[in-house]
DNA sequence: AATGGCTGCCC
DNA sequence: ATTCTGC
DNA sequence: GCAGAATGGGCAGCCATT
């Protein structure tokens, strides 16, 4: 059984042009009923623009800069016209199907390309390194866009990227299996179960097509095995934050810090990072505190892990701690100059924790208060920064206060002090650049450069780029008002 | 051996 | 991380 | 309100170049 590439690329197309959610979905289901179930794994893990699950931390290596010089190569064009193209549209996508614009035979092979094939490549891409890699990476970039079509290059060129632009996501891809080869609507709550356990969405449509939606049922945390963590919304009004919890709510601390779920078993210890990377290597101060700290051998924990002053056990700054993710050389040195402590917590689940965790000043349980009044919540919140932390995580208290994977629903709400204007400091900076956009802002904006006036040098220092909190509407206005500024050439200033 | 471009992940 | 948008 | 897609600074590693 295999599936030619274009009949992925056909639901992407349709996908791409509408909007509507119900019918986005409505079109994946039909690609999905269609897709053989020995490759449905493939053919979910591409629509997210990947090839594994996030934790197991294998990437294709080819971003936009990469992807120039194989598509360059391709159009037989210069690099800059394809980075110009790219400028113009906002995808690279996009621009090599402009560029390679009627192109609809494969090559002088007769030969069509196929998901395999194409899953193949790239993970062949993935699997390149050491020297010469990057060139063999964009070798193989360019034979697969040659074997394409001028569509078909599109979406291989943006699944390289590792961003469809589709607007699915995993929520979306989650409907569509209930709905192809489940119950529908009633069976999306087993799926994400599912999901949320294992964390690697292709293994999960894998099992629903082989096995069933019973085999789906039985999926069970492990440990040792990421779940998807728990997300939080934001509010910045202390009543609001109340009235979604009812009343009352645990209050913590929110550290500044790298989160880690922590897998204890008998036979090891196995951290995760956020995006369920595994870090066990760059922490085995954290691995020795929390075997001996922690009375109870088959557990999943989560916390976070701050730097801190051992001499003062002063909280410090994140850019530390954050010098130990993904560290590989000088382990051992930066472990002694950036020591850190674990701030650990599990909604409803304190009483069980204080039993089992023998509480020191490096491996402690966050800090928390009950609160039912917004004053106290600003009060602890002043409290919370005066210790370096970035504010407040509250947490429901109520019987439904579980851990729930994803940011679904309000049983955590994070509060911090940049929200409240009265902590905040203003500067003024003025526009000296601008960078294109991407996506949705193609052929507009997607940052501006912003500089800060340095009396003393009489000079223009830059100081931040600003790509968030445009409005469709400004972003529209922002070209016809900077443009008759710009200058072809570096002020002098 | 040092540096810089690029990529990916943390917040 | 924050912010905005369409459903 | 959800889900998705724009965008930020700053860190480390890998590879190519010098």
């Amino acid at each position: 059984m295999t599936m030619l590439y274009s009949r992925i690329v056909e639901t992407y197309q349709k996908i791409e042009a509408t909007t509507k959610r119900l019918e986005i979905t409505k079109l994946l289901v039909d690609l999905l009923k269609e897709t053989p179930s020995e490759i449905i794994d493939k053919v979910v893990y591409l629509t997210q623009g990947k090839l594994y699950p996030d934790y197991l931390g294998i990437e294709i290596g080819i971003a936009e800069k990469l992807a120039i010089k194989a598509l360059a190569i391709v159009t037989a064009a210069k690099e800059s016209r394809i980075a110009d193209e790219y400028r113009r549209r906002g995808d690279l996508g996009d621009a090599a199907e402009a560029l390679l614009a009627g192109k609809t035979q494969v090559g002088l092979r007769n030969e069509r390309l196929t998901v395999e094939e194409v899953y193949g490549v790239l993970d062949r891409i993935a699997e390149s390194s050491g020297p010469g890699s990057v060139e063999s990476k964009i070798r193989q970039l360019t034979l697969l866009v040659g074997k394409a079509s001028s569509m078909e290059a599109k979406y291989v060129v943006r699944t390289a990227l590792g961003r469809l632009r589709l607007g699915v996501a995993d929520m979306t891809l989650l409907d569509a299996l209930a709905h192809a080869l489940a119950e529908g609507k009633e069976s999306k709550p087993v799926l994400e179960q599912a999901y949320n356990r294992s964390s690697d969405l292709g293994f999960v449509a894998k099992a629903l097509a082989s096995d069933g939606i019973d085999a789906i049922k039985s999926f069970k945390v492990t440990v040792g095995r990421p779940i998807r963590p728990m997300l939080a919304e934001r509010l910045s009004d202390p009543q609001e934050i109340l009235e979604k919890m009812n009343g009352s709510a645990a209050a913590e601390y929110k550290y500044d810090g790298l989160r880690i779920q922590a897998h204890l078993s008998s036979r090891k210890v196995t951290l995760f990072s956020r995006r369920l990377e595994n870090i066990t290597d760059q922490f085995p101060d954290l691995h020795t505190l929390l075997k001996e700290g922690i009375s109870d051998d088959e557990i999943i924990l989560e916390g976070e892990a701050v730097p801190v002053d051992p001499s003062t056990g002063e909280l410090l700054p994140f850019q530390l701690v954050s010098q130990r993710r993904g560290r590989k050389y000088e382990l051992e040195k930066t472990i002694q100059e950036i020591p850190v402590a674990l701030f650990i917590e599990l909604p409803r689940r304190r009483e069980a924790l204080e039993k089992i965790i023998r509480r020191s000043e490096k491996l402690d349980l966050s800090r928390q208060i009950i609160v039912n009044k917004p004053e106290q919540l600003d009060d602890f919140m002043q409290q919370a920064v005066a210790d370096g932390c970035e504010g407040l995580m509250i947490k429901s208290i109520g019987p439904d206060s579980i851990y729930k994977a994803g940011a679904r629903g309000w049983g955590w709400i994070k509060y911090k002090r940049e929200y409240k204007s009265e902590m905040q400091d203003a500067v003024d900076l003025v526009v000296v650049g601008a960078f294109a956009g991407r996506g949705r802002r193609g052929g507009t904006y997607g940052a501006l450069l912003l500089a800060a006036y340095d009396g003393k040098d009489d000079v223009f220092r830059t100081a931040c780029k600003c790509g968030s909190g445009f409005k469709d509407e400004d972003l529209a206005k922002l070209p016809d008002i900077l443009e008759k500024f710009k200058i072809s050439h570096r002020h002098p200033r």
